[in-house]
DNA sequence: TGTAATTAAACTCAATATGAGTATATAATA
DNA sequence: TATTATATACTCATATTGAGTTTAATTACA
C-alpha cells in the first residue's frame, strides 16, 4: 500500500507570486459591441495611474473556490453584475508586465476570462459601465467598408516604422508582419487577428500604452526592458498614437480586450454563443446585426438567413416584432436542443480571403 | 502631471499563491502519437505518488522571465529536450486540485502549456520518454475503426451510470451527456470532444484516477468535495476502471493530455501545425499519417493531397524516397511562405457529422 | 525474366455549399 | 393611394467536398 499521508510530502513549489483575475465581459445590441469597463480608482491602482480599465481583483485563496468564482464576484462587486457565460482567455505572467512589481513588489499573474452577456444596467452608485469596443479599437470595426481614416494613418505610420528598421532583413520582416496583420491596398484584412494587430501597434509606439510605458521604466530605471531603445528615438510617435487611439487603458487591459475580440470573433462561427446575448426572442435581422457588430463585417441577408435555418439554429416562437418600419419580423427563440444534436454549431462567417 | 513614482501605489494583490507549470509536449511518428512522460520520482511528488506524469516544476519568479521561458527550463532539465513551438493551454487552479493544499499548503495554480517538436530521444540519463498517447486514452484512436474493446465497454458503464441518476430528470440530462460525447449506436463521435469525454469518465468513476482521488479525499478527512458520495456507493467500478484505462498519470495530467490532444485536433484544421512535427523533407503520405495519427481518423488520400497541394502548403524538394516499397514518392518540404500569405492554412481534416 | 504486389499520383464525377444576386410580400407613412 | 422600409422567397453560377477509377513506377519473388 502506498503512504498516502499527505503531509509527508516534499515542498513541491516554494516560489509565490500574487494572483490577479481579470474579466472581459462583453455584450452588444444591434449597433455596437460593448464591454464591461471600471473607473480608474475602483481598480485601486493607486496615484498616477488615472485610466479606466477591466473589472480585475486579486484572487481570495480562502473565499473562491475557482477561479471562475473569484472572478464572478470580482464582476459583482464591481459592477453588481451576473454574467452567465464564461471561458478562460489566458494567463499573462512576463515579468514586469506590472511595473509595480520592479519596486521589489512579488511577482504579478493575471488570469484573464471573457464573458458574454444580455446587456443589464449595472447596479446603482458603482463606477461600472458598457463602452463601445470599438472606442478602443477603432480600426477593427469595417461594417461601413474600410475604415480608412483610422487605417490609413496606421498604414503610413507602420510603412515609416518598417523603413526605420536597422537592417534589409529586418525591415523585410516588419512589412511581412505589417501585411500579415493589417493587409495592404489589395485586402488582406483579416478580421480575426485583433490580438496581432494590437501588439504590432504597440510594439511600433502606435499605442499610447507604449509610451506610458516606457516613461515608467525610464522614470523607475528599468533598463533592461527592450521597448525603451525604439521609442526613446522617436517621441514624436506619441502624437499619431494618441490620434489612432482616441481612448486607452489602464496596464495591459486593452491587449486583453484585443484578445477577447479574437476568441470572440473566432467562437462565433462554430459555437452558438451569440444566443449568450440576444433576448430570448429575436428577429433575424437583429441576430444578424449582433452578429455584425461582433465581428465587424457586414453579412449578406439572404445567405445569413439560408444558413441560420440550414443549421436549425432557432425555432419560430409565432409571434411577431411590429416594433419596426416596413414589414413585421417573425420572432425567433435560440433551439436549445441543437446543442445536444450537432458538435460545431456557429452563425457561419464568410471565410476570409 | 500624474506622479508615476511606483512605490507610492497600494498593495493590489495581497494573496499569495503557488504557482507551477505543466507540459504537454507532443510528437508522432507515422504509426503513433506521442507525449513526453517523466518517471514519478522526477516530479518530486513524495512518497505515496507514484505515478508518471508531465514534465511539470514550479516557476522561478527571479530567474524565470517569461511563464513560456520557465517550462521551457523544466522541459531541459527533465528531459533534456528543446521544444520548438509552445502554446498555453488553461490555468487549473480549483481549491484542492493538489490535494496535499487541504493539509495547509498554499492554494496551488498550475498553468498548463502544449508543445510540438520532432522526435528526439531525451538525453542520457534522464528518466524522461516519448509514450502512446493512445496508451493513456484508447478510445480515441479510430484509425482502424470504431474501438470496440473500449467503446463497448465505455457505453455500457456509461449507460449504468445514466440509469443510477437520482431522478429522472438527472437520468436525462446524464443521458443527453453521453450522448453529446460518446455518440451513439449511429455515430455522433466527435473526435474533437477529447477532454469532454475524460470529465465525463472520471465524473462517473470510470478512471483510476476518480478511486485514487476518493481514497486520498477519505484518508484526509476533506469530506466538503463532491466526487465522494457517488464513488463511495460503487467501489466495485474499480475494476472496470482499471479495463478501460490500462495506464494513467498523476494528479489529474491526464485531463491536461486530453485538453492539449483536443486543441492539437481542432488546430491542425485552421493551422499549419503538423510541420512542427515533420522532418524537413518527407512524402506527402508520411504526413497524412502523422495527421492520422494525431487526428484519430483515416482520411482520403487522393483528396487529401488535393487539399494539401491546392492549398499550397509543400513545395516538391525535387529528391524522391526510396525506402518504400512500390513507386518512389516524392520528397516535399513546408512552404514557410504560405505563413506570410493566408490567414488560416491547415490540413482541412473533414467536418464531424 | 516475368508477374504479382505495392505504393504514388493523376483524373473523374456527382452532391453539396457558397456568394451574389432578383423578385415578391407586408407593413407604416405621407 | 403611392412611397418607403423591411421581411422573406427564389435563382443561378461557381467552388468545395466526398468518393471513387485509372495509370505509373517501383520492389519482391517465383
Amino acid at each position: 500500500m502506498p503512504n498516502t499521508d499527505i503531509s509527508q510530502t516534499q515542498d513541491f513549489s516554494s516560489a509565490l507570486v500574487k494572483l490577479g483575475l481579470n474579466a472581459v465581459v462583453i455584450t452588444a445590441d444591434s449597433d455596437h459591441p460593448k464591454v464591461l469597463i471600471v473607473d480608474s480608482k475602483e481598480l485601486g491602482l493607486g496615484d498616477g495611474f488615472e485610466e479606466d480599465g477591466l473589472p480585475s481583483g486579486p484572487l481570495d485563496p480562502q473565499k473562491d473556490r475557482t477561479l471562475n468564482l473569484g472572478l464572478r464576484r470580482w464582476i459583482y462587486e464591481l459592477a453588481g453584475l451576473s454574467v452567465g457565460y464564461i471561458e478562460q482567455l489566458y494567463t499573462f505572467g512576463n515579468k514586469f508586465r506590472d511595473l509595480r512589481e520592479a519596486q521589489g513588489g512579488a511577482r504579478y499573474l493575471s488570469v484573464s476570462y471573457f464573458g458574454l452577456m444580455q446587456e443589464k444596467q449595472p447596479k446603482e452608485g458603482v463606477s461600472a459601465s458598457w463602452r463601445n469596443i470599438y472606442d478602443f479599437l477603432p480600426w477593427e470595426d469595417w461594417r461601413e467598408g474600410r475604415p480608412s481614416r483610422f487605417m490609413d494613418l496606421i498604414l503610413s505610420a507602420l510603412e515609416q516604422w518598417s523603413i526605420e528598421a536597422s537592417s534589409p532583413e529586418e525591415m523585410r520582416q516588419r512589412k511581412a508582419r505589417v501585411r500579415m496583420t493589417f493587409g495592404d491596398e489589395s485586402g488582406g484584412f483579416d478580421h480575426e487577428k485583433v490580438l496581432q494587430r494590437f501588439e504590432l501597434l504597440y510594439d511600433a509606439g502606435l499605442v499610447p500604452e507604449a509610451h506610458r510605458d516606457y516613461s515608467l521604466i525610464k522614470d523607475n530605471n528599468l533598463g533592461q526592458l527592450k521597448i525603451s531603445r525604439d521609442l526613446e528615438a522617436r517621441p514624436e510617435l506619441k502624437e499619431i498614437a494618441d490620434k489612432i487611439s482616441p481612448v486607452s487603458l489602464a496596464m495591459d487591459h486593452r491587449r486583453i480586450l484585443a484578445s477577447a475580440l479574437e476568441r470572440v470573433r473566432g467562437k462565433l462561427k462554430y459555437r452558438p454563443l451569440v444566443f449568450e446575448i440576444l433576448p430570448s426572442n429575436f428577429t433575424l435581422y437583429y441576430l444578424q446585426q449582433t452578429v455584425e457588430a461582433l465581428s465587424g463585417i457586414r453579412l449578406h441577408k439572404q445567405n445569413f438567413r439560408r444558413l441560420i435555418q440550414n443549421e436549425k439554429l432557432v425555432e419560430e416562437t409565432g409571434e411577431m416584432d411590429t416594433s419596426s418600419r416596413g414589414r413585421p419580423a417573425a420572432l425567433f427563440r435560440f433551439r436549445e436542443q441543437v446543442l445536444y444534436e450537432r458538435p460545431a454549431p456557429g452563425v457561419g462567417l464568410p471565410k476570409t480571403k
